[in-house]
DNA sequence: CTGAAATCGTGCGTATACGCATGAATGCGA
DNA sequence: TCGCATTCATGCGTATACGCACGATTTCAG
C-alpha cells in the first residue's frame, strides 16, 4: 500500500478534523459547522433556490432542506416562493442571519489561519487545485446518477 | 477571499464526493463507506481496543461503538474483553469479515484509481503530505480538549 | 496506601448525509 | 397540443458525527 490508498485516508482525517474544529469554534454562537457553510453560501449574494444552494455547498438537497427548516425557525434564513418557477423556493439570509454570519466569519478566522499556516508559501493554492481535481473526478465518475455539484471557489467555510 | 478560505471549501467538497462515491461502490455488498473504513482499519493487523480503533480511523468513539454493534450483528467483527484491562474490549474481524473485506477492497479500487489518475505524477504523495499537515495542525489546535487521533499512513480507505 | 484524575465503553440527544419515494410543476419532443 | 421525462421540494429510513453524562476500572500523585 502506498500513496494511492493514502489519499482517501488523509482526506478523511483532514476533513473530520476540520469539521470537529469548526463545530467547536461556532458552538458559542449556537451554530454548527454545516450551518455555517449554509449561511456562508447564502452570504455570497442573491437568493438561491434550495437546489442551487445544495449544489453550491456540495450537499444533498434533502439534507439542506432539513437544515433550512431549522435555520428558518431560528430566524436566520427565510424561504419564499420562486418568482417564476412554482416548484421552487428561494432562500436568503435575514438581517439577523447576516449579523450572525459576520460573527461566525470572525470566529472561523483562527481555523482558516491554522490550516493556511500549516502550509508553505504557494502550497495553499496547489492544495485547493488538487482537491478540486479530486472532487471533479469523483463527481464526473458518478455523473450518470445525477448532476454534479457546481464548484464555485467563492464559497466560504471556516 | 482567496486561497485561505478556499481550503475548507475544497476539502469539504472533495471529502463529500469521496464519501458519496464510496457509499455507492460498496452498496452492492451491503456495506457503507464508513463501515469499510472500520473493516479496513481492522484488516491491518492485530485486534484493537475500541478507543484505538476510533483513533486510527479518525472517528469519535461513540460513533465507532454504534458501528461495531451493527457490524457485530452482521457477523463481520467480534468484540471480546481485553486481556489485561477490564475497562476495555478488543475488536477484530471475523473470518466472514475478512472475506467481506477482500471483496470491498476490490470494489474500492476504481475510486482509488480515479483519485490517483486525476493527479499528475508526484502529486499524490504531496497531496497526502499537505492533508496530513492540515489534520495535524487542526488536531493540535484542539489538543487541550483531548487526545488527537493517531495518523498512521498504513490505514486504508477506498 | 488513599483519594483524585484519567481512561474505557455505553447510551442519549441533536445534527448531518443520502438514497428512495412522492406529488406538483415545468420542459421537451412528437 | 399532449404525453412523457425531468425538476423541485418534501419526508422517511438508515447511518454517521460528536458532545455530554455516567458507571466501572486503572493510573497517578501525595
Amino acid at each position: 500500500m502506498g500513496s494511492k490508498s493514502d489519499i482517501p485516508i488523509a482526506l478523511r482525517a483532514a476533513y473530520l478534523a476540520l469539521h470537529r474544529c469548526s463545530d467547536a469554534a461556532f458552538a458559542a454562537q449556537g451554530i454548527t459547522a454545516d450551518q455555517f457553510v449554509l449561511l456562508a453560501t447564502l452570504a455570497r449574494g442573491d437568493a438561491l433556490t434550495q437546489r442551487e444552494l445544495a449544489r453550491r455547498m456540495s450537499s444533498d438537497p434533502s439534507t439542506v432542506r432539513a437544515m433550512l427548516v431549522l435555520l428558518e425557525r431560528l430566524g436566520l434564513v427565510k424561504r419564499e416562493g420562486h418568482p417564476t418557477d412554482a416548484r421552487a423556493r428561494t432562500v436568503a439570509l435575514t438581517a439577523a442571519g447576516k449579523r450572525k454570519f459576520r460573527k461566525l466569519w470572525a470566529a472561523g478566522e483562527p481555523i482558516r489561519s491554522q490550516m493556511f499556516d500549516a502550509l508553505n508559501p504557494g502550497e495553499a493554492p496547489l492544495l485547493v487545485q488538487l482537491l478540486n481535481r479530486i472532487a471533479t473526478a469523483l463527481n464526473e465518475a458518478s455523473i450518470s446518477v445525477g448532476q454534479p455539484p457546481s464548484f464555485n471557489s467563492h464559497e466560504v467555510e471556516p
